[in-house]
DNA sequence: CGAGGCCTTGACTGGAGTCAATTAGTGTGG
DNA sequence: CCACACTAATTGACTCCAGTCAAGGCCTCG
């Protein structure tokens, strides 16, 4: 079984409204598995027998079109929660972006869990109000903005989002490495992965970011960057 | 003060989750208000004191960008539950569409009684996971539908959507009248009103639809229209 | 060092946006 | 009930941004 206290998301993930009593009973439910990078954890349609918190690694949340067209409508990164509580069919996909490890618990047994612990459902209901609006924002970037506008958004999110996992002092994270390539950047802004590189291309001759790398990324005037983001 | 137990979405808004005793409580807490339709009940980026439910008409959530875009990125029906409990900011504008009335409660408040009340706590929870689950699909309608499929899709919801309210037997409502204009649908599918209007006009020359009046749609054909989806 | 995948770049196309004019509804007051 | 004004919707002509197709270059890893 797995000791939970010493977990690495321990206080970051939803267990952490939880005492060390409860956590022991949770403890007995989960299971720790490890993903590789590309591999499917849950499939669009399939029932989803499954919930999960990540431990490590980038998981994408992808819908697809029947004649194979993808969109990632979410990403998850370590202390986030997958899947698909009290419903059945998981409403998309979720893979590896990198190789990942997760923390996985049977759906039924973990609906029981919480419809008996309100403290891990709070928790739990105010990550979804979170999700929620992070992909009302995303709507507004997919339905009205432009390629470049879109490029510009994405780069300051994951500015953003990567700077948890180590950064510079002030908190904010100028210079990072993309845990994905471009034409996952390009499903993730609703472009194409010619388009994408155009625009990165353009940045990088304008003088807006660099790029070391295939996947580092260093944003060299933000104060532009968040103009262009419109 | 209110007598909940009359109240007409009684049985369909998360107060059907309380007994007698408690709906007294909550029904003391709120107070029904009326919108006028283009009237803006709550705006992007202010504080929020108020959450509310939906008793009738139809209101839209909208993010807007600097320079006046707009993207609709929900809509919301009676019964249904408006506001951002647990956060202090809206992160979007309700705006109503048709005359409304709603049952409004001060947000503070109400996030202490949902503490003290697992069960509005799990149904909150539900309607919140599903409205994300409908976000996400709208995110890959946004970011990969051409607009004939775009158009297709939004049809199809709609009838889904507005046959709570008065349908024909078999529950597949194909006739239904738009709470809204052409300008509010190229908001939702992030299209220009002239490019939702050629749509239109081209699946009624093509027999898949009929247009008695500016806001009624009668489906014609419907596997042709699913089919056109995408 | 070589194979293969990823990324970039170029030329061209096309779908949706823009701008502008017209038509069809809707509501108001005489 | 009709005439008028006003707004919403349609239609047309044109433009342009992003998609498509195709070629070439560059990492990366065996």
């Amino acid at each position: 079984m797995n000791d939970c206290s010493s977990c690495i998301v321990r206080n970051r993930a939803i267990c952490s409204s939880l005492t060390p009593d409860e956590l022991l009973i949770l403890g007995k439910m989960g299971r720790r598995q490890k993903v590789k990078a590309g591999h499917t954890l849950l499939w669009e349609g399939d029932d989803a027998p499954v919930v999960a918190n990540v431990l490590e690694g980038v998981l994408k949340l992808v819908v697809a079109a029947s004649d194979g067209r993808e969109q990632i409508v979410g990403i998850v990164f370590p202390s986030d929660f997958i899947g698909r509580p009290f419903g059945k069919e998981s409403p998309y996909s979720v893979t590896a972006m990198t190789d990942a490890e997760v923390c996985i618990f049977n759906r039924n047994a973990f609906d029981d869990f919480a419809s008996d612990h309100p403290d891990l459902q709070q928790k739990l209901l105010r990550r979804t109000l979170d999700e929620l609006d992070r992909a009302r924002h995303w709507m507004m970037l997919l339905g009205r903005k432009s390629a470049t506008e879109k490029v510009a958004s994405f780069l300051l999110e994951m500015a953003d989002r990567l700077s948890g996992q180590g950064c510079n002092a002030d908190g904010s994270l100028n210079g990072f490495e993309l845990p994905f390539g471009r034409q996952q950047i390009a499903d993730i802004l609703g472009l194409t992965i010619e388009t994408t590189s155009r625009q990165l291309t353009r940045m990088k001759s304008d003088g807006l970011v660099s790029l070391p790398s295939r996947r580092e990324i260093v944003i060299r005037n933000r104060a532009a960057m968040e103009e262009m983001a419109g």
